[in-house]
DNA sequence: GTGAAAGCGCTAACAT
DNA sequence: ATGTTAGCGCTTTCAC
């Protein structure tokens, strides 16, 4: 619109509010970074010339000296992207459960002033980009949320010496921290929840046999059932998608007719046996009483509302942030897992 | 574990690649950036020397004297929240919408290597802290989310004269880019195939009539229906949420008890007015066949799959990031919008 | 307790 | 086409 450029009005300098205050940039610099060998009368001053100026830190500028960036890597990693697939990346950012991560993540994070930044891994080509990324004072440390079961990332972070925060026990095991919730314990809350409403043949949908929360739902509900007497509950292995638990469950339904009580190691697949078993004729939760795990969206909107056992999926990424935090301040720290207790959601389904 | 503290390898910097290269700093600047006024061969040693030395730029130095961080802030912003609410904030990062935006952000930026930063705004501190952000250089621009019909980011953002781009019209007229949908275009091709369908009671169940899309969904409805001759369709207003649907379906069956086609103006609410058609009694689409809008996750799980309007929202998401990045690099650039075509997806609902 | 001065690693004139 | 030089805004010894 106007015909001449603005000269750029810079924004004020620890120099400004020096030369305001009448000290010098040192005195400045320690008033606003909290150190305490200063004057109170100075310090007020100080703060004054401060807020005159509107001076805010320049992040470049400090993070040149201290190799400190404030900013930590939010990295979704996927399995490699077939190069068919729709033109657009991010399956997991399509999930509720990567917002509940976030809520979590920037709850810690956000009062701290540090910010997350995100990157999503899905080709050779970003995985490498990543490892460049981090090499360098890119960010300070990386909070990874990986769906592929043989990811190689959480190695490579941990051999550059990245702090680096897991979400979910990595399949191989890895010197890195992370953070899980109980799947055994939270799959026999599910089996003690149908045994103790009278079911008498009870089977699960199980997720896949090569991931760790598959693996650990499956043999937490084993033991549950062996507990109460019935070892031989038949278990057909899903995928944890929604097609999936259609096909596992008409697959259950032909072993098994009588079914009468399934747990499902997922929402996502419970959603879909919901839908075989109503073509199926049966009612749920009189006929067949299901319940899934994640408490993820897809629970509530299910008809009928779905019982699950629920992650605290904030809580945990909360932690995440809290040790990455951690590992940052103090790159000697241990290697730490924190796993957290997850609960029974009732509601219609079982 | 090992008792003394290693010396904390520093990363190559220019000067190293320099001194291997035999050139000056300069030099390999010009190589790294791809400036043209360098003699191949030379080049070439350096581009040699950069691999020996493994190196890789640091960003805050760069940024210190470039003045560009090389990020832009992807902002949520939501109405205040109230403190008896959840400890938890991000209502938003819950819904699937949110993450096909960043999946089609991230399609844009991930190859130029500009990273978003991932901030939520919903309470007055976190505001004000955000224009503070950015009145410094910690990010170029802004992608801004905005659920809240009234929220005053929009015009603090212009103010501040910081580059941004908006989700959505603003819902007053302000002097900043946006991409949209036609969502006029879209209820005109849900009024059109209920038409075609030959339902003879139509209504509608509207957005919040106070956001511009509520407004657009139901204008655009009402014409097309006027257009085919039906000028008086009923139409209820809902609040966007699965709850509201179910409340205002029920409302629109008390007052259109035949009612045979409803046009809901969102996928959530649509789900919410499929649970109570069935619990009516009524088969969907046989009784009353239903259309949603947006194309969520959720109309790919209600029962039956629900016909709905679809915004491309990766692709809005895309834009958004094109027209930033156009914005940083163009400080003039005059303010510029983009709107969207929608497409209907049928599906069983209708 | 406060100031002076030396860089952090890089880009951008400017000079050659 | 390449090298020299001067900072960008900040933290941090080191004197005082």
């Amino acid at each position: 619109m106007s015909g001449h450029r603005v000269p750029a009005p810079r924004p004020p300098t620890l120099e400004h509010v020096a030369r305001v205050a009448g000290v010098s940039r040192a005195t400045v610099s320690r008033v606003v970074n909290g150190v305490r060998n200063v004057d109170p009368d100075i310090r007020e001053v100080v703060e004054q010339a401060i807020a005159a100026t509107g001076y805010v830190p320049n992040r470049a500028a400090r993070s040149l000296v201290t190799r400190r960036t404030g900013s930590v890597a939010l990295v979704v990693s996927e399995p490699e992207r077939h190069a068919g697939g729709d033109s657009f990346p991010g399956q997991v950012f399509s999930d509720p459960f990567f917002g509940r991560v976030v809520s979590g993540i920037l709850g810690v994070l956000g009062p701290r002033s540090v910010h997350p930044v995100l990157m999503l891994v899905d080709t050779p080509e970003t995985r490498a980009g990543l490892v460049t990324h981090l090499r360098q004072d890119h960010v300070d440390g990386v909070l990874l949320i990986s769906i592929d079961p043989d990811d190689t990332l959480p190695r490579l972070l941990t051999e550059a010496a990245v702090p680096t925060v897991l979400f979910t026990r990595p399949t191989r095991p890895a010197q890195v921290s992370y953070v899980d919730v109980a799947h055994t314990e939270g799959a026999r809350l599910a089996a003690d929840h149908l045994v103790a409403r009278g079911c008498r043949r009870i089977a699960t949908i199980s997720g896949p046999l090569d991931t760790p929360a598959g693996q650990d739902r499956l043999t937490g509900f084993r033991d549950a059932m062996a507990k109460h007497g019935r070892p031989h509950a038949v278990s057909v292995e899903g995928n944890f998608t929604q097609h999936g638990g259609e096909v596992a469950m008409a697959d259950l339904l032909v072993r098994v007719p009588d079914v009468d009580g399934v747990f499902v190691a997922n929402d996502l697949m419970a959603q879909g046996a919901l839908a075989v078993l109503r073509d199926s004729g049966r009612r749920v939760p009189e006929d067949v009483a299901v319940i899934g795990f994640d408490d993820s969206s897809a629970a509530l909107s299910c008809r009928p509302p779905l019982t699950t056992v629920r992650q605290p999926v904030e809580d945990m990424a909360a932690e995440m942030a809290r040790l990455v935090l951690a590992h940052v301040e103090e790159p000697g720290q241990r290697v730490t897992s924190v796993i957290f207790e997850p609960t029974l959601v009732v509601r219609e389904s079982a």
